[in-house]
DNA sequence: TTGAAAGCGGTACCAT
DNA sequence: ATGGTACCGCTTTCAA
């Protein structure tokens, strides 16, 4: 136990159980929600556990039925770039639709992916967590690879894996739409020279999203420049050659915000006005997108909406199992029946933010 | 349970002991690396541990010993701004001082700090976590009054706050030296006129900032103005009258990193040459600044450190309770005595991070 | 040095 | 509809 100073002894169903003059397994029924209670004893019982400030011992209750927790499992290696909010943002939309009562889904941190598939590896055999999220995933990531060989129920976030399990489940971005929008929008303004600063090349997602956009300007017969973005330094590289050669492109376009505002950057010391001699698509809208000069045109970037997917993706993965049980709840807690989950998918980006840094190319 | 399609039963101390032909009694107390237990038996029940891949039930040691797990619950209220990856960048410093066999850290999101403070006396009922950290204190922070109420062992970063219990801990930067060394650095450029763009009214931390730049230039004998900074919104509009007008500072600080940017975009709109016209300091150094043009002469913000010390904190909290067990580790783990922890203390910043945007004021 | 057994706080089966 | 009770997996007396 936990108790320091005055060791405040947390009452248990057996206190429950004797201020409503029950027996422990109807006081667990009730909280639980089960049928079989008369709603005279199951009022009393409910009293006593709210007047008792009762709550499950999480320890307790899980060792019997499992943890009711999942994780998500964040590698932190690259300080750089404002989606560092990303996990926040993401378990921000997860929580809207999985309730607490439920699950409660904690952030984990790991500096590499194999730091973060020995943690799960670890956590899944002390059975920790009943089931993990990972986002961000790498060429040959070895958070797939320890999941798959938990095996533990999986949400997969940003990338739909291949030969996944059935108790995986993917929510992804609708990239293809989003650069299909790119693509027409930068053809019709007139551009036929593009150019795209990849996002990091270890990451799975940037290739899958610098592919949509090259095939959306194949159809329109225009080809795609791709340069490296990796990291501020290599983009900045990368870019000072590009912008100043005679053939530059006269549309740029970014996998992050934080990489159109270098474009910015570099654009100004070269001389370069944007919109007018160059036009810059951040390929992640955010806050910083509408404060920089000018402001960036950007592809939405619904991450909220994107954790509201998981959540339900989440459960999904978990009502897969034929044993978890996520019932239980607190005192005057209903029990909801949980319903038959659609099948995690693709999440709707939305249309273009057309802002001020985008126009025509010169002389066009 | 969670188990699925093959109910893998995972091993238990007794499947350890049966394998090591010992009493599960034996198993427990060479797995805590507790004495009495021979060398000889010693070894084969690590043995049979390590072959059968066992580890310890979370649920079921925490049922008996409380939680080995404590809870970062962070407010996540405000997108904008690079500080976002601050919680991950604490944890990573955390838990090189925590290992992992000892305790873990979890991040939890809550939007406000009433729903902190409600799932943390929620979580604390539950026995679900043994400590709590919080970060991004506010005026009259619900999650404070809920910590007290438990009470909770607390480490709280970022802020000293008065009057707090036994059990609670502190780690701060040492924001009087950083702002002393701002303050100083100005003067002797020759610097008169100087504003500071406060950051977010609402938290505790960037007014004890403000308060300690303007010691600290009263010292030399320049007063300071400060404006209202909360949100990009304001900030910029808070902005362009004070550099507009004709005693508008010669320098500007700011307290967080994103603000700073903000001001280098206003005063290029003005016409107003960083850093001939105008110097700017920002109070909060990150990678995003040396990316601007000018990069940014900035105030160190070490949190990795920070987290570094909040992980020794949290020990310390722990520690401070008489009941507390953080032994126990995986097969082969030893006892590490745990040495008695120093107070909770201040974290130094280091130097000032002189770049670009700050020269003597014009005329000066 | 080792073993038997009583909890920890719920859940769920089996009677009644 | 309700009560008795055997678990879940580990820790920790208490005896031997």
């Amino acid at each position: 136990m936990s108790d320091y100073s005055t060791p405040v002894r947390r009452p248990t169903i057996v206190d429950v159980a004797r201020v409503a003059g029950v027996s422990t397994a109807v006081v667990s029924y009730t909280l639980n929600g089960r049928r079989g209670v008369s709603a005279a004893t199951r009022e009393r019982v409910l009293r006593a556990a709210d007047q008792l400030g009762w709550r499950p011992a999480t320890a307790a209750r899980s060792l019997r039925s499992g943890p009711a927790a999942a994780a998500l499992v964040v590698v932190h290696d690259q300080p750089f770039g404002t989606r560092a909010a990303f996990p926040l943002d993401l378990v921000t939309g997860a929580l809207q639709t999985i309730g607490p009562d439920t699950l409660t889904l904690a952030v984990h941190v790991a500096g590499s992916t194999a730091e973060a598939a020995q943690l799960m590896d670890r956590w899944w055999t002390e059975r920790r967590y009943a089931a993990f999220v990972v986002t961000g995933i790498r060429a040959d990531d070895e958070r797939l690879a320890a999941l798959r060989s938990l095996p533990a129920p999986a949400v997969v976030v940003g990338t739909a894996p291949d030969g996944a399990p059935a108790t995986w489940q993917h929510v992804v971005l609708d990239d293809d739409d989003a650069f299909e929008q790119v693509g027409d929008f930068l053809a019709e303004l007139g551009h036929r020279r593009v150019a795209m600063v990849a996002g990091s090349e270890r990451l799975v997602s940037p290739a899958r999203r610098a592919a949509a956009l090259e095939v959306a300007l194949a159809r329109r017969g225009i080809g795609l420049r791709t340069v490296a973005g990796d990291g501020p330094g290599r983009a900045a590289a990368a870019l000072r050659p590009l912008l100043a050669a005679g053939d530059r492109p006269t549309a740029v376009v970014t996998d992050d915000d934080a990489t159109a505002g270098l474009v910015l950057d570099v654009a100004r010391r070269l001389g370069l006005g944007v919109p007018w001699d160059l036009s810059v698509v951040a390929g992640t809208d955010s806050p910083a997108c509408y404060l920089t000069t000018p402001s960036l045109t950007a592809v939405p970037y619904p991450v909220e909406e994107l954790g509201r997917a998981t959540g339900r993706a989440l459960r999904a993965a978990l009502g897969a199992g034929p044993d978890w049980r996520g019932t239980g709840s607190g005192p005057g807690g209903e029990q909801h029946p949980r319903a038959v989950e659609p099948p995690s998918g693709t999440v709707a980006v939305g249309r273009l933010v057309v802002r001020g840094s985008t126009a025509p190319p010169p002389g066009g």
